[in-house]
DNA sequence: CAGGAGCTTTGATCTGCGTCAACGTGAACT
DNA sequence: AGTTCACGTTGACGCAGATCAAAGCTCCTG
């Protein structure tokens, strides 16, 4: 079937959730330290994934869920005509799989864009654990529900924003996601191609790229290929709100 | 605040889930009939609404997601231009205000379009009763993963498809969900108008309605203002996979 | 049953983004 | 240092769907 990288089976738990830096991100969030002595036991495998490698397929069997330790991921839907629809990027802290509890098989691709390692977190397990931990139930919950929230984000992105609109708030959510795991908001570097962002934002390459070119000639941003700084937070979110009629 | 349905408590238990003919299809799904009596002790509150009536708005408090009883509704999100984006549709037996739990404040509007009922099912009590039956946890996270994975859908049509291509998808999704609650899958009539189909696919209520026009020029349906007949439902399936490069 | 409001249909025209094409650029090889 | 290859940029042109406009249909209300 697929490549896949051999489980790696934790030698210590130096990077147990418990220890782990990204837990007020992550699945443990908001976990007392009794109950994140509990989590440590829930995740006992982590997976690495090299560049352009799948995590999972669409269609494979669903098993577990995957919380990003470190590396950036997108998930995608093909068509049989070779058609992609990117439906999101993941970084550290954010949560995988999601898409397969409801049909038992996954119904998406998960592909690493640069070298990563997730922390694999068998779902049957998770939901004992999520009976026992009041706290663990509800985050879980609340993870779910944020990606709902997030989708319909991207409803409105896809449904009603010119795509200007478009690629400043795509720039502003990375912006506010780099922010909050301690990196510069305004300095960064893509992990993903202007096709990928197209894919995601439904616009073409060439149009990613024509208004990147656009926003830097109007100062609000510098771009040299995948290297981009935000110039003007303020302008870009303008544009958010000036949508003409 | 906003106008509200006195709600309504039950005078009986004739209409408990466990009597409830749409157990199958809504959150009771795959209970044991003991787990249904317990079930039973959740939803002890119900609510009409009516046509055009609000059963929640953005922003306000969440504490209940709502099993649709009858009816049927839309959920939306509107920009302070007043540019609406339909994010969904439900009809009885679908599960209304996940969006509410990230956050605890609704993300989204949900409005009836026919009189409607709901039962209310308190979140925190949910979340409780999950806690002591399993398989009530385990579809509830079905639930929520199905409306991800719907959600991946609605990118997909907004992404990637063009307008004819929407409106057929549109259509046999429609299809499929009458059918599976034992009306006509053929032969139905919309709640919602031009406008909303629209908002939901991407597209302006003119698109819309040439689309339908032309559908009905190549026999595929037959329109008559908010009634539907579908003449061939393999020709509109054939619409999604013919795609042109 | 007249009048009107809301929704739908249809035609004419416009435009944002897609498509096609050519060229530029940088990183990873030999 | 030169070659290659994947990715990115830019320009010219075309088209799907938006916009603008007008008229028709249905169902309400007085």
């Amino acid at each position: 079937m697929h490549a896949q990288a051999a489980p790696l089976t934790l030698p210590s738990l130096r990077e147990a959730c418990s220890q782990c830096n990204l837990r007020e991100l992550c699945l443990p969030m908001g976990l007392s330290p009794a109950e994140l002595d509990q989590l440590d036991q829930l995740v006992h495998v982590r997976r690495r994934v090299l560049r352009g490698q799948h995590l999972y397929r669409c269609g494979d069997a669903f098993e577990s869920i995957y919380a990003i330790k470190t590396g950036f991921f997108k998930t995608d839907v093909l068509l049989e005509d070779g058609r992609e629809q990117v439906t999101g990027f993941q970084m550290a802290g954010e949560i995988l799989g999601l898409d397969g509890i409801s049909t038992e098989k996954h119904t998406c691709n998960a592909i690493a864009l640069e070298d990563s390692e997730v922390c694999v977190i068998p779902f049957a397990e998770l939901e004992d654990y999520s009976r026992e931990i009041g706290a663990l139930q509800h985050h879980f919950h609340k993870v779910m529900s944020r990606e709902i929230v997030r989708d319909h984000g991207v409803m409105m992105l896809l449904g009603i924003m010119r795509a200007e609109e478009r690629l400043a708030a795509f720039l502003l959510n990375l912006s506010q996601r780099f922010l909050a795991r301690g990196y510069s908001p305004t300095e960064f570097n893509l992990r993903m191609t202007r096709n990928e962002i197209g894919s995601y934002l439904g616009l073409k390459l060439e149009t990613v790229s024509r208004a990147f070119s656009r926003f830097q000639d109007e100062g609000l941003i510098k771009v040299h290929q995948k290297h981009i700084q935000i110039l003007d937070v303020d302008g870009l979110k303008k544009l958010l709100s000036d949508r003409r009629t």
